[in-house]
DNA sequence: CGATATTGTCAACGCTGCGTCGACAATTAT
DNA sequence: ATAATTGTCGACGCAGCGTTGACAATATCG
C-alpha cells in the first residue's frame, strides 16, 4: 500500500466507483437474473465501460459476491436484533429467527435468485452460501440441544440432521415464496407454516416450551 | 407427416442418434453440470458435428429435459410400487415416499444438479419441475388431509402449505446431500431424519397411527 | 430405371459476451 | 519538470451459440 500517490479526484473516484458498480448491479438483479445480465450492462448502468469495470471485480460474480456478503451481514444483524426482542422464550424466538430469515428472503429476493442460480456457476457464491448456512445449521443445532437437555424438547434424530432439514427447508420455501414460482404458502401464513413444522420437528407434540429462564440463547450485543 | 420417404439407413439413423445423443449427455452430466458441459462436447460425445445436433435437439436445454423427463417417469413408478409394497399403514407408506424420493435423487445426482441450475436459465425445465413438484404436493396434501380427517392427525396448517414445506425440504436436503455439498445428515441416518420431521409436522406428536408391526419404529411414542 | 421428395450431415458464417492488452489521460509526490 | 500512480477505454482474440446453404444418401413414384 503506498498510498496515494495517482490522481484523487477528477470527476469520480475508486470508492463511489465501485458503489456505483454494487448500485447498479443490485437495481439489475432486482429484474433479470445474473446471467442474463451482461457485465456490459452493469459497466453501462455504472457510467463506465466494459474494460473499466475490469479494474475494480473480477467479473460478474465479484460483484454478485460483495452484494451477498452485505446481506449476510445486514440478516445476521436483523436476526439478532430480533432475537434479543424475544427474549428468553424460547418459543418466540423460534418464530422471530423464521421471521428474520422471510424478511430477508423478501427484502432480496433478487439477489437470492441469482444467488441460487449461480451457486452451480461461481465458486465463490457456493462458498459462502455454504458457509453461511452451516454456521446457520449450527446454531440451530446448538438450540435444538440445549432444548432437549432443558427435558423441553423429546430425543429423537440427531440434532445437526434435524437443523439441516430444517434450515434447507426454509431456504427452499423462502426462495420459492419470494421468487413467486413454485408452489408455496401463501406469504401470509408462511411463517406459521414453517414454524409449525420447525416447532413439531423439534418438540414432536410435547406440551410446548414453557418461559423457562437460563442462559439459552446468544446475547447480542452492540451499541 | 408425410412419413417416411428419406432414407431409412446408410449406418446410423434418427432414432439411434438421438439416443446417443441422450446417452452422451446423460455421461456427461454425471461429471459436469449443464453449463460446463457445451453443445460441442455432447455433439462429439455422439460422435456428429455441432449443427447435426441441432436437427435432432433445440439445445442442451431440450437434451437435459428430454432425459428429465425420463427420470420424472420412472421416478413415479418408482414410487407408486413402493407405495404399494407399504400396504395400507400410513406409517410404512410415509416412509416409502421418502425412500422413493431418496433412490431417485441418488440415482441421478448429476442431472438433478443440472436441473436445478438450469431452472433459473431455462423455462422448459422450471415449468417441468413445478408441474411435477405441485403435483407432489397435491398428492401430500391429499394424503394429510386424510389422515386428519379419519382423525389419526390434529389440525394445523392449510395441508396444502404443510406439505408444500415438506416436499420442498426433501428437494433441498437431498439435493444438498446427494451433490456432497452443503451441510446436510449423513446419508444413512437422512431419511430417518426426513421421516421425523414430515410425521412430528403432520401428527404432531398425537399417538402416531396404528401400525400393526413395530419392526420399523423401535421407539414407541407413548411412555 | 430415372426423377424427385425427404431426411440427414456438416463446413463455414455471424453474433454475443467474456476477459485482456496496450495506449493514453489525469493527478499527485518528489 | 519528472516520475509514479491510478483510472479509462478502444480494440483485440477467444469461446460458445445458433443458422445457412450446399451436399449426401435414401426412399418412393412414375
Amino acid at each position: 500500500m503506498k498510498t496515494g500517490r495517482g490522481r484523487r479526484r477528477q470527476r469520480v473516484s475508486g470508492d463511489e466507483r465501485e458503489g456505483a458498480i454494487l448500485a447498479a448491479a443490485e437495481r439489475l438483479l432486482a429484474e433479470r437474473t445474473l446471467h442474463e445480465v451482461s457485465v456490459d450492462d452493469i459497466a453501462r448502468a455504472a457510467g463506465i465501460s466494459r474494460p473499466t469495470f475490469y479494474f475494480y471485480f473480477e467479473g460478474k460474480d465479484a460483484v454478485l459476491l460483495a452484494l451477498l456478503d452485505r446481506v449476510v451481514t445486514e440478516a445476521r444483524r436483523d436476526r439478532d436484533d430480533a432475537l434479543e426482542a424475544a427474549g428468553d422464550d424460547p418459543l418466540p424466538a423460534w418464530r422471530a429467527v423464521i421471521e428474520a430469515f422471510a424478511r430477508t428472503w423478501r427484502a432480496n429476493r433478487g439477489l437470492i435468485r441469482s444467488a441460487e442460480e449461480a451457486r452451480g456457476a461461481s465458486a465463490g457464491v457456493r462458498e459462502l452460501w455454504e458457509r453461511v448456512t452451516a454456521q446457520l445449521v449450527d446454531e440451530t443445532a446448538a438450540a435444538i440441544e440445549l432444548e432437549r437437555a432443558r427435558g423441553a424438547a423429546p430425543p429423537g434424530p440427531p440434532a445437526a440432521d434435524l437443523a439441516a432439514c430444517l434450515v434447507l427447508m426454509n431456504e427452499r420455501v423462502l426462495a420459492s415464496a419470494c421468487t413467486g414460482l413454485q408452489p408455496a404458502p401463501a406469504a401470509d401464513g408462511l411463517v406459521d407454516t414453517l414454524l409449525a413444522v420447525w416447532l413439531g420437528a423439534i418438540y414432536q407434540g410435547s406440551a410446548q416450551p414453557a418461559a423457562r429462564r437460563g442462559k439459552d440463547s446468544r446475547r447480542r450485543r452492540r451499541s
